[in-house]
RNA sequence: UCCUCAGUAGCUCAACGGCAGAGCGACCGGCUGUUAACCGGUAGGUUGCAGGUUCGAAUCCUGCCUGGGGAGCCA
């Protein structure tokens, strides 16, 4: 008898027409009636359940059977007839159903609906609902999207460290790595940590950033990408932050910022195309259930070409609206998520890139615009979810980003790496950073980071 | 960190100063094709925690805890 998955099988039921198959998995539902039953089961290995339909002349077990509750393990023998008249276009006629893993009746997970909030405090069950299947299918293959992305242009994957010593970036707070015991740390004499007789005998962190290794790289392979965790401690309390999450960041060289929005553009576009031809079933059921207009929004964003306006245009086209802003619009400060909502879902309800913002509001490495005020930065607004991508033009002129790194007060020595990529064979440059979650949050319409990540870490929340 | 809303049965919620309830789930029974099945029945509670006001508190007040949403920070 012949082990088949429901992935196989929906693949080709008729290849296994009237033959018999063994199928593996859990029961979501089971529902037994005098002499016959049905139970929905998920083999783990497609979105669908399969319906097994046991029957008392046939099972010595029936009792038994009837009695298993949802969530139980149980491996069955059976038929696979085809039932194009039914709801479901195959099932098994059971043959022999042998229980593997009970599962008590306080399972918590039901044959009904659920708030996102209870199954959060579920994390390790929650994969086993339809709506978590379907995020964690769709995560599993955008990843493997991205490299293919990446991988079909000849970019190099590079994997940049995860502790690194460099907290210059400005990216957010830092999550400290140290071996030093914390009740007795060495101490100088003026009572600081003595960081040289740490572990790397220097303070050291996890990775905010992978950009300016990733530069290294870009200067060596032209073309590269990073795609890894990245760890920020803010204490930021948003459906749209997570403390441990993954980035993608791309960084090409001999390209200026507008290849650099032609690549990040190109790429959503593919991964979208991706995940409707990939991810059928899954974003049909999202579509159906967790947000109405998200395949339709995400089959309109393939076709049309995103919006590029530079940061005084938006400024302008803002104070035009007449819109009552909570925060002031005005040039040389930040757009507030407000703003930007409202160029990304009002105004053009499609992606938007604004690009030169003001200088002083932006990094030390963005290269500076002939204006002298302005850098060559881009953000992506996608409507729903915000900011998905920020990135730029790297500042490539030794002297300025000298310059810029003591107008930023930044600590020189710690970059000295950083120069040298400068003063040997340095060429303009560019690159972004894709948030992963936000990337999926977008595809599949789930608004909170922590239902797409399997095991969120939050402020005060590392649970599981 | 700030603002705001909410914690009542396993889950989703009602009761809003006067006997703590419903739907779903669970359990028992019925049903020869169900599919978040259907029909009948049963069990299930220190109303987040601590204090206060009151003859009487799930309900009003104070503090704390937990969660949601908004803001900032950003991806």
């Amino acid at each position: 008898m012949e082990k088949v998955t429901v992935r196989q099988l929906a693949a080709g039921a008729e290849n296994y027409a009237e033959k018999q198959v063994k199928v593996d998995g859990w029961i979501r539902n089971n529902r037994d009636q005098k002499s016959f039953g049905f139970i929905a089961l998920n083999d783990g290995t497609h979105f669908n359940t399969i319906q097994i339909v046991y029957e008392k002349e046939f099972l010595p077990n029936y009792e038994q059977v009837a009695a298993l509750g949802v969530g139980s393990a149980i491996s069955v023998s059976g038929t696979l007839v085809l039932t194009p008249e039914a709801r479901q276009p195959f099932e098994i006629k059971a043959l022999a159903i042998n229980p593997e893993g009970d599962s008590p009746a306080d399972y918590p997970i039901q044959p009904k609906r659920h708030s996102r909030e209870f199954l959060r405090e579920v994390a390790h069950l929650r994969p086993r609902t339809n709506l978590f299947s379907a995020v964690f299918r769709i995560r599993s293959l955008l990843a493997y999207a991205i490299h293919k992305f990446f991988q079909e242009r000849g970019f190099i994957y590079l994997h940049a460290p995860i502790i690194t010593a460099n907290d210059a970036e400005g990216a957010g707070e830092l999550f400290r790595v140290t071996t030093l015991d914390p009740k007795n740390p060495p101490v100088l004499d003026d009572h600081a940590v003595d960081y040289s007789r740490d572990f790397f005998g220097k303070k050291t962190n996890l990775t905010v950033s992978g950009q300016l290794e990733a530069e290294a790289y870009a200067l060596a392979f032209k073309n590269v990408y990073t795609f890894g965790p990245t760890f920020r401690a803010e204490n930021s309390n948003t459906p749209r932050h997570a403390a441990e999450f993954w980035m993608i960041e791309p960084e090409i060289a001999f390209a200026d910022l507008n290849d650099n929005m032609d690549l990040a553009e190109e790429m959503v576009r593919f991964l979208i195309n991706d995940m409707l031809e990939q991810a059928g079933t899954e974003m049909d059921f999202l579509n159906q259930f967790v947000d109405k207009g998200l395949k339709e929004r995400l089959q309109n964003i393939v076709k049309s070409e995103f919006i590029r306006i530079n940061y005084s245009r938006a400024i302008e086209l803002l104070q035009e609206s007449k819109e009552k802003f909570e925060y002031p619009v005005q040039w040389g400060k930040d757009l507030q998520t407000e703003h930007e909502r409202y160029l990304t879902e009002k105004i053009y309800k499609k992606p938007v890139f604004v690009t030169g913002y003001p200088r002083d509001i932006k990094a030390f490495y963005m290269r500076v615009n002939d204006d002298q005020k302005t850098v060559a930065a881009m953000d992506l607004l996608v409507p729903g979810v915000g900011e998905i991508i920020g990135g730029s033009q790297r500042e490539e002129r030794k002297e300025v980003l000298e310059q810029n790194i003591s107008n930023f007060n930044i600590n020189k020595d710690d970059l000295w790496w950083y120069m040298e990529l400068r003063k040997y064979g340095g060429v303009k440059h560019a690159g972004f950073g894709l948030g992963f979650e936000r990337m999926l949050m977008y595809l599949t319409g789930v608004s909170n980071i922590r239902d797409v990540i399997p095991f969120p870490r939050t402020v005060n929340n590392c649970e599981f």
